[in-house]
DNA sequence: TTCATTAATTCAAATATTTAAATGTTTCTA
DNA sequence: TAGAAACATTTAAATATTTGAATTAATGAA
């Protein structure tokens, strides 16, 4: 993982409504609809899209066609990968 | 380590520049002087110290001072606490 | 096919970030 | 104390991000 790849993720963590839908995400393990992040969170449906293209563009959201849903996953790879840049961080 | 902090360190994070300071700071686990970001990076004296800032107010950096100059070395804790938060967005 | 639903896109306004040039502050040394 | 060195701050310009309103696109159901 370079460091333009580190950059994305962070920047796509350093919003808290980004890291409230990954909790959310966490939440409900089957994957997490759109809609419902517009439910539990207190923001517009275009702001929700908009955050949820961040994440799914940084790797950290698999997003899933589910008719005329979409249903949306972590990456736990992608995760596992950032961690594992950042832990090298220490000496 | 409440959202807010998650989103500070992860915007500290997400420059390049600041992720090339991190990793010369690793390198030279005595600490890392401003000059030498100077010197290994391609930033102007300002740009470095705008960055450096925003390490340390993430608190990702602990600066220390030394006679006219400045020391900086990793908050290890912090970076733990951070990496521990991400991974409880794991399943 | 038509209507309703879900979600993406476009646009504009407000705000934040990045960067460098100029300047200021602190501390060491002669 | 005067000058130099190391670093911070201020300012301004360019750029990026966030947000919501309006619109569009795609899919499912009647």
């Amino acid at each position: 993982m370079d460091n333009k790849k580190i950059e994305k993720i962070s920047k796509a963590l350093s919003d808290t409504s980004r890291i409230a839908i990954l909790q959310q995400v966490k939440k409900k393990h089957e994957g997490l609809y759109c809609a419902e992040v517009n439910d539990l969170l207190d923001l517009t449906q275009p702001s929700v899209s908009h955050h949820l293209k961040q994440l799914v563009e940084a790797d950290l959201l698999i997003p899933e066609k589910e008719g005329r849903n979409l249903k949306y996953s972590l990456n736990q790879k992608v995760l596992d990968d950032y961690i594992a840049c950042l832990s090298s961080l220490k000496g």
